[in-house]
DNA sequence: AGCGTTTGACCAAAG
DNA sequence: CCTTTGGTCAAACGC
């Protein structure tokens, strides 16, 4: 199949461009707050708050010129450092916002759209169903599920996808619309380490972060109480319902409230720091389905589910301590479901 | 010999 | 308890 680069949007390109453009002021500012450049382009989305969906969001629009730079470390600047703006509230000051919707982008760009866009088409869009405790996100065409597309269409720009985090977040998915991105573009994986999460949960001040979350902890359930009073609550209720409650102009103090909302600590067991539980879900056109998708599998395990009559394949990272693992089965005609399951916390 | 896959056995969760 | 089902293990197999 002949792909297209992928370029704007390839985060190889904007860590490089990122590296390269830093002047001696922003450079100051990230040794003050003990920062790191990649800190400025590799958020995770279990660290952003609510509301940080990303209207203006724009492909080759995520860190990747002075502007943005400038952006990014003047909000930490004036935040007080890079854990307070760790989920910072769409309320809250519009440059936080900016620097939110960046690092929401530069999130999904390099730790999950990473797999999407390697089985990404034109003609699909990814969209998150919010579970339990995990993330389903599905490549759904707008034939095959019509109510997704309405949703989607809402207030999107040709070559944006709304996703929706596990924490009940909405980001917005910048492809290249039209154009296969090149599984190659996004071979150099520059993604967190567990060593880059456990340094950024230190940096989360104790006597903010914790007296916050426990008290937005009440937000939340309030928040979820609603939800669920409302029996078979369709996607598009979801989301007005998401919205409804990010675009809300609650004081002050709950604005900081809410920074913190979505934070919530690493499963552990033992000494060992596991990633949060991260699953997507996609089903995909055969033809679409590339050979690789830049990780590293060992096939495991085989098996026959009842219903379907192909089997489904197991494969974990061979990345050693990466628990991340895929599966991967046809459904139906000309279909492929490939289910990952974990983060990889590593380099590719 | 080494590496990756296959495949039946095993286990745990759910009903 | 038992049965069913899906996920995992690990020895066997094959390239």
């Amino acid at each position: 199949m002949d792909m297209p680069s992928f370029q704007n949007d390839d985060p190889s390109n904007l860590f490089n461009n990122l590296n390269s453009s830093l002047d001696d002021e922003e450079a100051i500012l990230l040794q003050k707050f003990n920062l790191s450049n990649r800190d400025l382009i590799f958020p995770r989305a279990e660290y952003s708050g609510p509301g940080c969906c990303m209207p203006c969001a724009k492909r080759g629009d995520l860190g990747t010129d002075r502007g943005d730079i400038y952006h990014i470390l003047d909000a930490i600047s004036r935040a007080g450092g890079l854990s307070e703006l760790i989920g910072c509230s769409r309320s809250a000051l519009q440059d936080l916002h900016c620097l939110c919707e960046l690092r929401n982008a530069s999130q999904i760009l390099l730790s999950h759209l990473s797999e999407t866009t390697a089985f990404h088409s034109c003609s699909h869009s990814v969209y998150n169903k919010k579970g339990c405790s995990r993330t389903c996100a599905t490549i759904c065409s707008p034939e095959t599920d019509a109510e997704l597309t309405q949703v989607r269409d809402d207030k999107l720009l040709n070559g944006q996808d709304r996703m929706r985090s596990s924490e009940g977040l909405w980001s917005i998915l910048v492809h290249s619309a039209g154009e296969q991105p090149h599984v190659q573009a996004l071979n150099r994986w520059i993604g967190p380490t567990i060593g880059d999460i456990e340094s950024a949960l230190e940096r989360i001040p104790q006597t903010s972060a914790t007296r916050l979350f426990a008290k937005d902890m009440r937000v939340q359930e309030s928040y979820i109480d609603s939800q669920t009073q409302s029996n078979n609550v369709s996607n598009k209720d979801t989301v007005s319902a998401v919205e409804k409650h990010s675009n809300q102009t609650p004081a002050s103090n709950d604005l900081a409230l809410s920074a913190v909302s979505s934070w919530r600590p690493l499963q552990t067991v033992g000494s060992d720091v596991m990633e949060p539980r991260y699953k997507v879900v996609l089903k995909v056109e055969k033809q679409y389905v590339v050979s690789s998708d830049g990780y590293k599998w060992r096939k495991y395990g085989k098996k026959c589910i009842k219903g379907n009559p192909y089997s489904r394949s197991y494969y974990k990272c061979r990345y050693a301590r990466c628990n991340a693992k895929k599966q991967v089965e046809m459904c139906g005609e000309g279909m492929v479901q490939i289910t990952y399951d974990g983060l990889h916390l590593h380099c590719r």
